[in-house]
DNA sequence: AATAAAGTTTAGACTTGTCTAAAAAATTAT
DNA sequence: ATAATTTTTTAGACAAGTCTAAACTTTATT
């Protein structure tokens, strides 16, 4: 059994090996829980102990496959409990993360396999987010940044790099959501904006949030 | 803000001054936090400090007005997790309890209103406990215990005084669930067990039974 | 290669919540 | 009214998790 502290560090070191293959690095854990780099090695040493990282001193952390199933557990509920929030509770999908935070430490195997099915077993959370299943594995859809997309390129939109609340806000008052077609218009050299098409109608886009936005090429 | 263990605390006083009134004394909260007067005793202390508790020393707590709101909505997110649990997951009623121990924990004015919404605003929970409203209120019902009826008198089973899973999932097996019509046919003076009526089945029940289980008489 | 800078760990302290053992107060029995 | 018993509080310790400051390693710069 796991504590909170315990298993937000493990969600942490999780998600930042998704992004950096490589032991990961103190600061790093540091930075992405707000915490300080001198916890987080009091810490590492605990879970070491309980076997879900392998760490040598100085050396950087990564999951053991324990390890790896354990978080993964964790962020199948985060996400779980998210699609729950939008779908049956009419949160916006700029509303779920922080009560997600909370929820994804519930304690109870039949809650969040019945939760699961309630949901109708979705693949996805609000944010395009990919749902692990209950031995930890993931199928990722093939997605690139709608920055990467060249003129005359379509596709649809599935999902967001950067889901802080002034982002997804943002793209709702555009207009902007999971499942919308869009099309490149033009890219301006300049500033790498881009002229696009979405519902028949044309707007600009920064290239920032190009950057943060997930599109599958169709 | 309260952290889990002064939300415990608030509850279990709650709990306690609805059954005896008058100040609560350490022990009987030590009791049924399972815990040891003394940690009880630092906890008042917090918990006066914080004023949601009246104390003076060796004579006993209450809560005042801000602590029976603070508790009494912890009750309410307790009693319709409960409901939620047994009506949209599919949990039976003896299964409810320790998850939702977990979930009235969980902070989010917004979670708590909506699921009360998607419920249908129940009343009372699997067990047939009241739901305190927003403001702490709770309307409850006129009821007594199966024990106190006498032959000839029916009514209905409207709750449990134990909720223990061994009472629930015995009453489960008798085919006792709430709502169900009940006549007090004989009551056995050698020892208090009752003969009675229910789904035109004559069963007997012990003495025991017959004080956990709550009737409205009809 | 030596030094500076950056990153990491340790040492020691603090908070929350808990415990045991001992002291103090209140209650009950003689 | 005094003594015995029960209840409650205090004192001191501990575990989890965090922090600051200092020491130590590694990496980058000269
Ligand atoms: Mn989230
Ligand atoms: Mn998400
Ligand atoms: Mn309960
Ligand atoms: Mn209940």
């Amino acid at each position: 059994m796991f504590s909170q502290a315990e298993e937000n560090y493990l969600k942490a070191i999780y998600h930042l090996e998704s992004v950096s293959k490589g032991g990961i690095n103190t600061n790093a854990i540091a930075k992405s829980l707000a915490t300080k780099a001198s916890s987080v090695s009091d810490m590492i040493k605990k879970l070491s102990d309980k076997e879900v990282v392998l760490y040598k001193k100085y050396k950087g952390v990564t999951l053991t496959e324990l390890g790896k199933k354990t978080a993964a557990n964790i962020v199948r509920k985060h996400r779980l409990w998210e699609v729950f929030l939008v779908k049956k509770l009419n949160f916006s999908w700029d509303e779920v993360h922080d009560v997600a935070e909370q929820l994804e430490h519930i304690k109870s195997k039949k809650l969040i396999n019945q939760l699961d099915a309630l949901l109708g077993f979705p693949t996805h959370d609000p944010h395009g987010d990919p749902i692990p299943d209950k031995d930890g594995c993931i199928n990722a859809i093939d997605k690139c940044l709608l920055a990467t997309l060249k003129e005359t390129e379509t596709g649809v939109c599935v999902g967001v790099n950067d889901s802080s609340s002034e982002f997804l806000q943002f793209l709702d008052k555009k207009g902007i959501t999971l499942g919308k077609k869009i099309e490149v218009l033009e890219k301006e050299d300049f500033d790498d904006s881009l002229s696009i098409l979405i519902d028949n109608k044309k707007m600009s886009i920064s290239n920032k949030i190009a950057n943060n936005l997930y599109i599958r090429k169709s």
